[in-house]
DNA sequence: CCGATTTCAGCACGACTGAAATAC
DNA sequence: CGTATTTCAGTCCTGCTGAAATCG
């Protein structure tokens, strides 16, 4: 039998709201799962010097097809604050991973622009993180495929996707 | 159509690790649900004054039998480091939601329990988030259910629960 | 003039490390 | 003595706010 020390007590407290015990141990169980992975992650990320936002940085500019991407995009797509992207960049251009240069066709705008050095460091933190697949090793392709499906109907009801 | 820029980034990577692509998509999910609904959470409970964090130590001492719990097994139970719980505690213990004392049985034990205050706020704060069912109120009920389960394999995996 | 983009200063919080104090 | 519990000082990172600068 599992032993949920939350779960338990939500399902205590949960007695006088009945119909709500599923929504509730449905965010704990969000809540856990993501505190977990994120340490497991970043012992991972650790050698490489990276934390996970800064990962996730390195890996959307990785991604985009020239290397490049406005800042602004960057925080919608990562779903953070303007500042925090300028924060984030700061940190990696001090480090010579990416380079800041204004838009040609809208020069309010600052690119973000991986260097040789950031997509090399990108591809070898990447490569850590499928040996481990991605803390994950133990997991089914199947149960994590059922994780993103059961996720999915969560997202589109917090308007991230759809 | 969803689209979900995270993701469609997945896959194209994940041409090279093919095997591995649901695993990726996995940890991308939990990260981005855990992001939003921590982001909702934390502005329905800013009204009250208190953190998810905070939160969640005040309705562990809330849901005990005795209102009160050594700062160790609240750590263990929250999978926080001691010094974040001390740091917890002391914030609410100056707002007079807690207090401290030597456990009777071992005195190197610190037992935290809760005042009146702070099991009012606790209740308080319970009844807001279960107003907007956690954040969650388009989510159905099988749909929260499907989330817990999917994510309870996931825990397994990562030695939190069985 | 208004709106969008980015930056900056400053603050709050959380998580960690390493060392100390205390008690078993 | 060694071990367990908690605290403290200090560091790093994230995320926010509010104000400014720049540009369309």
């Amino acid at each position: 039998m599992s032993f949920d020390p939350l779960a338990e007590a939500h399902r205590q407290w949960s007695a006088r709201w009945p119909d709500q015990a599923d929504h509730m141990a449905a965010v704990t169980s969000v809540m856990r799962a993501q505190q977990l992975l994120l340490s497991r992650i970043e012992s991972l990320l650790k050698p490489h010097g990276l934390t996970f936002a800064a990962y996730e940085a390195l890996r959307l500019l990785a991604f985009s097809s020239t290397g490049s991407l406005p800042m602004g995009k960057m925080g919608r797509r990562l779903l953070v604050h303007p500042a925090s992207v300028t924060n984030v960049i700061t940190r990696l251009e001090a480090r010579g991973l990416v380079t800041r240069a204004p838009a040609p066709h809208d020069r309010r705008v600052v690119l973000a622009s991986l260097t040789p050095e950031g997509r090399a460091l990108a591809e070898e933190a990447t490569e850590t993180l499928h040996r481990d697949r991605f803390a994950l090793a133990e997991l089914s392709a199947r149960d994590a495929r059922a994780v993103t499906d059961a996720l999915h109907a969560l997202r589109v009801s917090l308007d991230d996707i759809d």
